[in-house]
DNA sequence: ACGGTTAGTGCAACCGATCTCGGCAATCGA
DNA sequence: TCGATTGCCGAGATCGGTTGCACTAACCGT
């Protein structure tokens, strides 16, 4: 039952091939009954158009990739997640690929994408994003980047707004009692990880307390680091901060085989609201991003710029998420 | 700069179309220095061949799926890390397809691996596959599956050994000196989280101690709920092997949440080896499943099977990983 | 009743490749 | 020397759709 092509259903149904193909991709250009007999027929013979076929002759497909460089990391992955599910309510396939940080794989699959005809594309860089790229593969107008870029406004962008979140730590930490708060930066590069970095190095001077940075190394044992230094330093903080929920979790592994508990010698925040932060021992507080939401809006954004060439650029509200990784300062 | 095609290439070389063609796709059917010749013409050109355009043609593409039910389960985001990987070495583009456990959409994505001419797919499956439903796609012969396969030895499969895995547990568990060790199945469907279980339920009883199921839910919160289950019991054990490693996380956290300490007071073991689990605290102590190796494996299978039709089903070792989170039974 | 729309459909070229044939040398065996 | 093979390449049909254009019939206002 090798699936059948637009022609036998088009024999099938007594029309022609042109028919049949208007009957499927623009219903109104077809009298209804004649539609409705081509559609019956077509069920009836198990027939689906070629996605393949339509790419080609129209050059635009519904292929859209999303480009992340670690799937193992769990943030990329509730992106994927919720990304996969926005792009198929909107009739998209959504193709995942993985760079592994590798720009000449970025630029692989740039060009992987532009011979499937992607409509657009969507990337979440490891590195600051460098535009430049993007243009050069004619995809510059056709790109949403779920990250601040800096210098060029011309592709649009879904970010949370950093500062925001680390007010809300802060805010969170210092009605705790806390007045020495540490800060971890861990895996660093990209424009939101900056962010948080400065708008703590600023705000953190702001209070009381003096910005004490435990580790800004860019490799996944930061956090492992961190700890070492904070075990060796006479007065550590009460708190910690950490740039996002994996360095998290290492801080406070990391802390626990040397003795150190959580919350109850120090206090340790996260960044990003995993669902695996639920999980964690302890439960980790955090700051959420709506990463649902950031999802839906990308694609919204892109969708809206290949209609009208708008680009816009949406941050969103982070979210304070109370759970059992912060505790009022140890005596 | 829109995009050569094969007959502006064909012009500049003053050769035909189907010479570009053969130069590219049958080198070895065309004349060395022409082909080196359009090679380079094409190359000046940054002409590449639409891969769309091929596999409409070809009737195969290099498209391959991997179906994994949750992306967000880090088991199988390292899957597909490892297998992104590993396709793409051999050539092939790997497309993530993540069904969130829907029949339907699995159903969805067979046949939109169809109508793109996939040479063969991956699944990843989160029940127990139904090989019913490969065969009805005419797919029966080109996919492979990462789980062992009930009463139809025609698909090929990957797994790893269950029962050698819940062997090295369990002795790792009694070599110090647990006599008394819980199970938590969590997440179940699979035939290989049935394989654990009933391995454990074995070969617990043919230990000194009795088997004493914690939990058998198939839902994320089969954790907490064992937790809970321990505390209530008057005598619980001293050890727990959880079916896999986000189980022993959702345990372990459940039950520090009460106060319970791991591995001082109860020792916890999981089963896969995430990467994860390093940065869990305490880090985990776990069985581990050669992940990378199993999508390397899975692809060879597919491409063995595509070539000769030959059908394997390879089970590879598991390996103790001994971390922080056991230690000798509480007093 | 008549020129002008408009809706609905057929025709055929086209998207960018592959592949079977067949032609044309050059080479081979005897 | 001559027919047969072989190597290399071009012609053209084909994969499964889309779309601009032409055509027909029904419908419009006057």
């Amino acid at each position: 039952m090798a699936d059948p092509n637009i022609d036998v259903v088009a024999k099938a149904a007594g029309v022609h091939r042109s028919t049949v193909s208007r009957a499927f991709s623009r219903p109104e250009a077809v009298k209804s009954e004649t539609r409705e007999h081509i559609l019956r027929i077509a069920e009836g013979l198990g027939y689906t158009m070629s996605p393949l076929a339509q790419a080609l002759r129209r050059k635009t497909s519904t292929f859209v990739p999303l480009i992340v460089p670690d799937i193992t990391n769990p943030f990329f992955a509730e992106l994927a997640k919720t990304m996969t599910q926005a792009a198929d309510e909107r009739g998209y396939q959504l193709l995942l690929c993985v760079t592994n940080g590798d720009p000449a794989k970025t630029e692989g699959y740039f060009t992987a994408m532009q011979a499937m005809y992607a409509p657009f594309g969507i990337v979440a860089p490891s590195t600051k994003v460098d535009t430049g790229v993007l243009k050069r593969f004619d995809f510059g107008h056709r790109v949403v980047v779920i990250d601040r870029v800096e210098g060029d406004s011309s592709v649009p962008t879904v970010t949370v707004d950093s500062r925001r979140g680390i007010v809300l730590a802060l805010e969170h930490l210092r009605s705790l009692g806390h007045t020495s708060i540490g800060y971890v930066s861990g895996i660093s590069g990209t424009h939101t990880a900056q962010d948080r970095m400065d708008a703590y190095l600023e705000l953190s001077a702001e209070g009381s307390s003096t910005p004490l940075v435990l580790d800004s190394g860019s490799d996944p044992d930061a956090g492992a680091r961190a700890a070492k230094h904070f075990l060796e330093m006479e007065n550590p903080p009460t708190a910690i901060i950490a740039a996002n929920d994996m360095v998290a979790f290492a801080v406070i592994s990391a802390l626990g085989q040397s003795g150190i508990r959580v919350p109850e010698d120090v206090s340790v925040m996260g960044f990003d609201g995993l669902a695996l932060g639920a999980r964690f021992n302890p439960a980790l507080t955090t700051v959420r991003q709506p990463i649902a939401d950031m999802g839906n809006i990308a694609i919204e954004l892109a969708e809206k710029q290949n209609l009208n060439g708008s680009v816009d650029h949406v941050v969103l509200e982070p979210e304070l998420l109370v759970r059992a990784s912060t505790a009022g300062p140890r005596k």
